[in-house]
DNA sequence: ATATTTGGTTTATAATGTAAACTAGTTTAC
DNA sequence: GTAAACTAGTTTACATTATAAACCAAATAT
């Protein structure tokens, strides 16, 4: 098989990726926003982007609160490369 | 977000599907070749995909063995089309 | 003061995936 | 003719994964 990088096969991870790929460092907010995940799952979801280096995670404080934020790495960038064409070729694309 | 179709979000399913889009009847035998997939995973995610109606199993008996041939469905299709744009979607492909 | 909101994390449960064991019969080799 | 190996799958038990709900600490609003 085509063996797909299971860790990006996963919707809300491949939505953070996939956002990630094209900005800068974009808070936990706006992963909220965006992916219109539940906080919970976000929060799973990013901690394990972060382990396994496909993402850079900073925290910080904003005014009082504390603040998350998220930048995809040379590694992610990669990983979601290959993912996609590993993808393509399987749906002959 | 994108909500993806997650019986079709799944690697050997997607295989499977994918594969039959493009031919007509397929026995379990040429599934196991092209997915490489192991006869037991293999026979649960068949089972799957006809369950929901994605695709159409018939038995019978080639010689004396037992022949398990598959096929798409036009819901199966449909369903596979509308995977395949959403994922781009999310992808910004 | 106390209720609500912010910005998350932890945890308990449910859903999913998969290899290994099994079924039921067939063919081959001795 | 019978034991061993093969065909064509199915079932089951375990492991992994996903996710919502409950929780937390601090801040702000009433």
């Amino acid at each position: 098989m085509a063996k797909l990088n299971s860790i990006l096969h996963q919707e809300l991870r491949l939505s953070i990726i996939s956002f990630l790929a094209n900005v800068e460092w974009v808070d936990f907010k706006k992963l909220v926003e965006v992916t219109e995940a539940s906080k919970g799952n976000l929060s799973v979801q990013i901690t394990k982007l972060q382990k396994v280096g496909y993402l850079e995670v900073r925290k910080s404080f904003k005014g009082n609160y504390p603040l998350t934020e998220c930048c995809i790495t040379e590694e992610g960038k990669t990983a979601l490369e290959t993912y996609v064409s590993e993808l393509k070729k399987l749906l002959n694309l």
